[in-house]
DNA sequence: CTATGCCCCGAACAATGA
DNA sequence: TCATTGTTCGGGGCATAG
């Protein structure tokens, strides 16, 4: 949002036009006046404190805006669930042109058909915020001087959803489109399909598409998510030359008097404002890459985008979505993410998806490499792909394996049944030398090293385990070295 | 190849005794 | 209070079955 040009942008993918490129829809909405700012609440940041607004902004939240509305609860309680178009198999199939392909036509919307809850909530999720229609942005802005009724949301879970909702937005805002272009030699051919409404990006790289976490400020201002890439950013190129100015589309009288009028009608001023909206791609785009975790920011604001869900979890994980789940803002932030269980991990899977694509790929490659599959979030690696998909589970808080008798859940199975003899009071473990019994191997083992230790001289001589340089450690480091 | 189970180490925490 | 010991669990490596 700028509060300077008056307008609130964002981006949205719109459609697959070719295979190698997907079009990008930039909404500018206008802000009817100074106060109309206070809507940039509808990011429904959940994670920032009221103190962090400023004064005006409680005050108006206060007197016309009852909180929280429903969608913000519902924002919060549930999951988002991700359509997987793709079984698995096709996703080992597709290359990174394709992960390009899929992303414009999972974003793409079915004309005609209701959306599902799962469109819905990918398509939300993908916008981020700011959450209020084009419709509402017009009816509700104060300035509007239409009398707001008393407990009357100005939040709508449906607000672009769908294509539906397209000639809403067609009537009421500035509609911008933004074209991803992955190859260079089709940029004038796109240039001119694009006209000056258009964006002509270029394409270096299959991970492109970033979002910003919605608790962040900006100038002090409230935050609009915000969908763009830093590669966008940098070769951003609004309005490139005059000589484009000719194949402007007209826009129609029904846009134009929605506009404040410091942006009218097509004129320098609307050129003006359009490259200070580019500004903002660039300033925001470097916020996000600043904000995200080094070698973080690709894969997992990537992730946030699509419904390519790639089947991660365990069967048991769908029936205990509410258990294995994971904040996917927090996994952005680099927060802890175990401890905060509110979406499904589902939005984690478009990260897994295209690791898991990257992972396979390094392994084509790599031919007969050791340690095959590496794990973007620490980078460790493993020889085999189960390995790496049980090591996720420590970064996504994912516990597919639930003790019926106390609830406590474990990321690994044998985890579980390590846990049940807590509950039987099973020791099966003794040692043979003093007969106490233990729950579990190890610790019959470190009770066993003091029996060691109750031998000073052998215990350099002879290590309880023979090659194990714990066990010398252990005991050079514990009594026998006071 | 994945799924599963076993084994292991290490960390965190609690209980206990000097 | 501190060191020691025990408990519990997280997580990685590896073997094996399918």
């Amino acid at each position: 949002m700028c509060y300077s040009c008056k307008l609130i942008a964002y981006a949205k993918p719109k459609c697959v036009t070719s295979p190698n490129m997907t079009e990008f829809k930039f909404f500018f909405y206008p802000m009817a006046s100074e106060r109309s700012s206070y809507p940039v609440k509808i990011v429904l940041n959940k994670q920032r404190i009221s103190s962090q607004w400023s004064d005006e902004e409680i005050a108006v939240e206060e007197d016309s805006q009852p909180q929280p509305t429903d969608v913000e609860q519902r924002a919060e309680t549930e999951p988002i669930l991700i359509k997987d178009e793709e079984t698995a198999e096709d996703v080992w199939k597709t290359d990174l042109q394709e992960e390009l392909r899929i992303t414009g036509e999972e974003s793409g919307s079915k004309s005609g058909k209701p959306p599902s809850f799962e469109q819905r909530h990918f398509d939300e999720d993908f916008i981020t915020q700011p959450n209020i229609s084009p419709e509402e942005s017009v009816e509700h802005y104060p300035n509007s001087d239409g009398p707001e009724e008393p407990g009357t949301s100005r939040l709508t879970s449906e607000v672009f959803s769908t294509e539906q909702h397209r000639p809403a937005e067609d009537e009421d805002s500035l509609e911008l489109v933004m074209v991803k272009d992955e190859k260079k030699e089709e940029l004038g051919q796109t240039t001119a399909l694009a006209g000056l409404d258009q964006f002509v990006m270029d394409e270096t790289d299959g991970q492109l598409w970033t979002s910003v976490d919605p608790g962040r400020h900006t100038d002090g201002h409230p935050d609009f998510s915000f969908h763009a890439t830093e590669e966008y950013s940098q070769n951003i190129s609004i309005f490139p030359s005059q000589s484009v100015l000719p194949s402007v589309p007209t826009m129609t009288d029904d846009v134009w008097p929605l506009l404040p009028s410091s942006i009218g009608k097509p004129h320098a001023d609307m050129l003006s404002a359009a490259a200070h909206m580019k500004k903002h791609v660039r300033t925001l785009a470097d916020e996000t890459r600043q904000q995200m975790p080094e070698g973080q920011s690709s894969e997992m604001l990537n992730s946030n985008n699509d419904g390519n869900s790639l089947a991660l979890q365990p069967s048991q994980h769908q029936h205990r979505a509410s258990e294995a789940t994971v904040r996917m803002s927090e996994c952005m932030t680099g927060s802890n993410m175990a401890t905060t269980s509110t979406f499904s991990g589902y939005s984690l899977s478009r990260s897994s998806f295209n690791m898991v694509k990257r992972m396979r790929t390094q392994w084509r490659s790599g031919g007969t490499t050791e340690r095959r599959f590496s794990c973007t979030f620490c980078g460790k690696s493993f020889q085999r792909f189960s390995q790496l998909k049980v090591h996720l589970r420590s970064h996504t808080g994912e516990k597919p394996y639930t003790c019926e008798q106390c609830g406590r859940s474990f990321t690994k199975q044998c985890n579980l049944i390590r846990h049940a003899v807590v509950h039987s009071g099973e020791k099966p473990y003794e040692c043979t030398q003093c007969g106490k019994c233990f729950t579990q191997r190890s610790s019959m083992k470190s009770h066993q090293r003091t029996h060691i230790g109750e031998s000073p001289v052998s215990q350099h001589v002879v290590p309880a385990y023979p090659g194990d340089p714990h066990t010398s450690l252990m005991l050079s480091q514990t009594k026998w070295s006071k």
